[in-house]
DNA sequence: GCCCAGGTGTTTC
DNA sequence: GAAACACATGGG
């Protein structure tokens, strides 16, 4: 049995940090409840909409979607990209996420929707998503936890934001590095990455704005 | 008016 | 390979 002392020394500085992190957020703001969407099909739209876009844009092209019915892959997988763009226009670059979205819709036509998907592991998962055009590691992440509930943690602007601005990380490290940081310290659960992951959001939509650190930061 | 937003693919040095 | 650029709407 290694003493306790010897036990924390080999625990690296990282994994620390990052589990005082999410035990501060989660103890100001309590469980997230995420993604906010009603169905696994609607969080993959979501995951594409959301690209370079804020996510009242996206609510409001959802919101669209679901006033026309067509918020479903029957009837969207009908469309081609140029029917598909103008459904799409509120959230932004919508020529591209029409291409993008329309080749996720072929992708999980072909193998019978989210049910088609369980079998398969979750590298194999994130290989395919990442081999369609216009699904790059965040929208393939976010799309295993939060449609598929695998234990891929999302990072994104608001996780790069938060921890440089604590000096936590530089914030140029590639996606893959961060991922690794967050997934080497935590148990692969999927409710603690999505929880995490939802914190961070919510903690940026409050703090960090614009200085770095403010008095009343849960993380100050 | 200007800047930004929960990226990704393509082009260029 | 890194860096720069294109894509585009609506809110602050």
């Amino acid at each position: 049995m290694p003493s306790a002392r010897a036990t924390l020394t080999r625990t690296p500085v990282r994994t620390v940090e990052v589990r005082l992190i999410f035990d501060r957020l989660h103890r100001t703001y309590g469980p997230q409840n995420w993604w906010p969407a009603e169905t696994a099909f609607e969080v993959a739209v979501g995951a594409v909409l959301t690209q370079n876009a804020s996510w009242t844009a996206v609510e409001r092209a959802i919101a669209r979607l679901k006033a026309d019915r067509m918020l479903s892959l029957a009837q969207l997988a009908r469309l081609s990209p140029a029917e598909l763009a103008p459904l799409l226009k509120p959230a932004g670059l919508y020529h591209v996420k029409a291409r993008r979205l329309h080749a996720l819709l072929q992708y999980l036509t072909a193998r019978g929707g989210f049910a088609g998907l369980r079998r398969k592991t979750t590298p194999a998962l994130r290989a395919e998503l990442l081999a369609l055009h216009g699904i790059g590691p965040e929208t393939a992440d976010s799309i295993l936890l939060y449609a598929l509930d695998r234990p891929a943690f999302v990072v994104d602007a608001y996780t790069r934001r938060i921890l440089s601005r604590y000096g936590i990380i530089r914030g140029s490290e590639p996606y893959d590095t961060l991922r690794q940081w967050f997934q080497s310290a935590l148990p692969a659960d999927p409710r603690l990455f999505n929880e995490y992951h939802a914190l961070l959001v919510r903690l940026a939509r409050t703090h960090c704005r614009v200085r770095p650190l403010c008095s009343d930061c849960p993380l100050a």
